[in-house]
RNA sequence: GCCCGCGUAGCUCAGUGGAUAGAGCGUCUGCCUCCGGAGCAGAAGGUCGUAGGUUCGAAUCCUGUCGCGGGCACCA
């Protein structure tokens, strides 16, 4: 496997053994990118402690018992004791060699494939999808395109808000509007339109005191959720026409969810009531204040008291607490997860772990299972605090999207009037959509960020359409080479220190890919191919390709040009951003 | 009140206990008769909120403190 950190991990492992016995053969190297050189080892600083030397003696000591001699230069002791590690440019240009012929790019394959179950994007009916949301669904989709790379199974999980109080109103205003109204179609256009007229009238918000409506509004929840057949016809009118806004923003934004990732709150109805017996029956739920409740071990709330997770109302309704216990329930025992991911807002951290707790005590959740809260950050506004919905219409996502596309779609018409118009309309959709995942992607996932507009449709800099312009280069030039019958070269060309620095990057590819799914963090994959962009960019400009006269440099910087289009076509793909040919 | 998180360059953000803390944007200086300038080369810009502690070594770990955000029983 060409990763040169393995590699030397592996060689100063062994020389840890035979320097001071074979228990230190487990001690980490730390192997890392250096300014310095291509690497540092620092592990002498750690070995001195436990072995009550000092840092440089032990650094002499595993720079006589590693042999690097096949792999580096001999390393230089520098600094308090660090190894200076420069690798042999054969031996570069050997593991680039080997990357270009594998065509999983030096991924390496899990011993045992896990299946993961990811829970993201999770809209809710008849309401607008914003900013908001596309954290969670853009970063999910990452996260399930990157594990599907690495080899693991996937199973979506699109636990969309399809139940509960809200929808008794929905249904009676979908029934007032009638179901072909245009009223109705407002959910698959603009539903929140749809939502605020339905809740105007539950609340008498518009003015005309409409109690009669908020009456039956309440009786039909209820209603629906004893499975009534005609209102559970309506709903599922309601629900129909928000899978179609769904798929809308889905498309628009490329995001593989599908219909058969649905898996909304409904689904579980029919679990809620065995869940709530077992937590019972098992001793973990009593009733208090009127309402069944779970006190998982470790919470404390206000005045001291345990911290109640409630899993049956007082009226005997059940909340999403208890949806979330049968989902996860459902994930392990039918899914088969080894692994699940919840892509949901740090908002609902205190809630994901008392369900987590509880599942534990329940004995539902194992150690042989790995249930994660991968948290998103909140959007926030100039002054520091969450976005509202209501505080901005420019916080709606379709509206955001297509004005990402206008500013792409205005550049590629300004830059390539030569390009057909389907074509045009195809790179400015890439590049717009493209810019606003990336930006999205960019950022660690659960810091908090502030929404800048300027940002997300930035055209330079750490953005997405810089790494494309990366890919559209080097296939311009693949393009302008099979016209002059120039051919590449099996080997990558590795002489000079650009050639040198890109196919380190390129080396790199791999393990970056594989920490990203282990951690599900995205933004290492961004920050990776934008050094791998930067990387290749500062070579384009030192190491002219076509124009190089010597016939096997040329051929051989060619093959470093596509080896890395290729990394970065497939880097990109798993942040699920499109790369067009031209731009 | 309690719990969680965050304070890093003018702005937006990275930063796995290791040397001189990094990008992008913005600002400034260079670079297109030359494979695509959505680019490249370079410069300026930091008491990592603050005060202690642990450590050979702290942006990173611990404690206090200030500021901000979020959460804390029938919404999801």
């Amino acid at each position: 496997m060409p990763a040169p950190e393995i590699a030397l991990t592996e060689r100063f492992q062994s020389a840890f053994a035979s320097a001071f016995g074979p228990e230190y053969a487990d001690a980490d190297p730390i192997i890392r990118p250096s300014q310095f050189a291509d690497f540092q080892c620092n592990a002498a600083m750690g070995l001195a402690k436990r072995l009550g030397k000092k840092p440089r003696d032990i650094a002499t000591e595993i720079l006589a018992a590693v042999d690097l001699e096949d792999i580096a230069e001999t390393p230089e002791i520098a600094g308090p004791g660090f190894l200076n590690i420069r690798l042999r440019t054969d031996w570069i240009a050997a593991q680039a060699e080997e990357l270009a012929a594998d065509s999983r790019l030096g991924v390496p394959s899990p011993a045992t494939p896990d299946t993961v179950v990811v829970d993201y994007s999770a809209p809710n009916v008849a309401k607008e999808m914003h900013v908001g949301h596309l954290r969670t669904t853009v970063v999910g989709d990452s996260i399930v395109r990157t594990l599907e790379k690495l080899g693991h199974t996937v199973v979506r999980q699109n636990h969309i808000g399809d139940w509960g109080t809200p929808f008794g109103m929905l249904i009676e205003h979908l029934l007032d509007v009638g179901e072909d109204s245009d009223e109705a179609k407002l959910l698959e256009t603009d539903p929140n339109a749809f939502y605020q007229a339905a809740n105007a009238k539950f609340t008498g918000a518009d003015g005309t005191k409409d109690n009669e409506f908020a009456d039956r509004a309440r009786r039909r929840v209820p209603i629906l959720q004893s499975g009534d057949p005609e209102t559970l016809a309506i709903w599922t009118r309601l629900v129909e026409l928000s899978k179609q806004y769904f798929h809308r923003v889905y498309d628009m934004l490329d995001v593989t969810l599908t219909d058969d990732d649905l898996a909304g709150e409904s689904s579980h109805n029919d679990q809620l009531e065995i869940v709530c017996k077992i937590l019972e029956a098992d001793g973990l739920a009593r009733i208090s204040d009127g309402a069944l409740c779970v006190f998982p071990a470790g919470f404390i709330g206000r005045d001291e008291q345990p911290l109640p997770l409630i899993i049956r109302k007082t009226g005997g309704g059940y909340g999403y607490a208890t949806t979330d216990l049968a989902a996860i329930r459902h994930r392990i025992d039918d899914l088969g997860a080894d692994r699940i991911a919840y892509v949901i807002g740090t908002a609902q951290e205190l809630q994901m772990n008392m369900v987590f707790q509880t599942a534990r005590e329940a004995g539902w959740l194992t150690d042989a299972v790995e249930a994660t809260h991968v948290k998103i950050g909140s959007v926030l506004g100039d002054d520091g605090k969450i976005l509202r919905t209501r505080s901005g219409s420019s916080l709606r996502l379709i509206p955001l999207l297509e004005e990402a596309v206008g500013t792409a779609r205005t550049v590629i018409d300004e830059m390539r009037p030569d390009l057909p118009e389907a074509e045009r309309e195809q790179i400015a959709h890439d590049i717009g959509i493209g810019g606003v995942k990336y930006a999205d992607l960019s950022t660690a996932h659960d810091s908090d960020y502030t929404f800048d507009l300027d940002r997300m449709l930035a055209l330079t800099g750490n953005t997405a359409p810089y790494l494309q312009y990366a890919v559209a280069r080097i296939r311009s030039i693949s393009r302008k080479a099979a016209a002059q019958g120039i051919v590449a070269a099996g080997a990558p060309q590795i002489e000079n220190d650009a050639e040198r620095a890109l196919a380190l990057q390129l080396l790199d590819f791999g393990p970056t890919l594989t920490v990203v799914g282990a951690e599900y963090e995205p933004h290492r994959l961004c920050a990776y191919l934008f050094s791998l962009a930067q990387a290749f960019t500062s070579f384009y400009e030192a190491s002219p390709i076509l124009k190089e006269s010597d016939e096997q440099v040329r051929a051989g910087r060619l093959a470093l040009a596509q080896l890395t289009e290729r990394v970065l076509v497939e880097g990109l793909d798993a942040l699920g951003v499109n790369a067009p040919q031209q731009m």
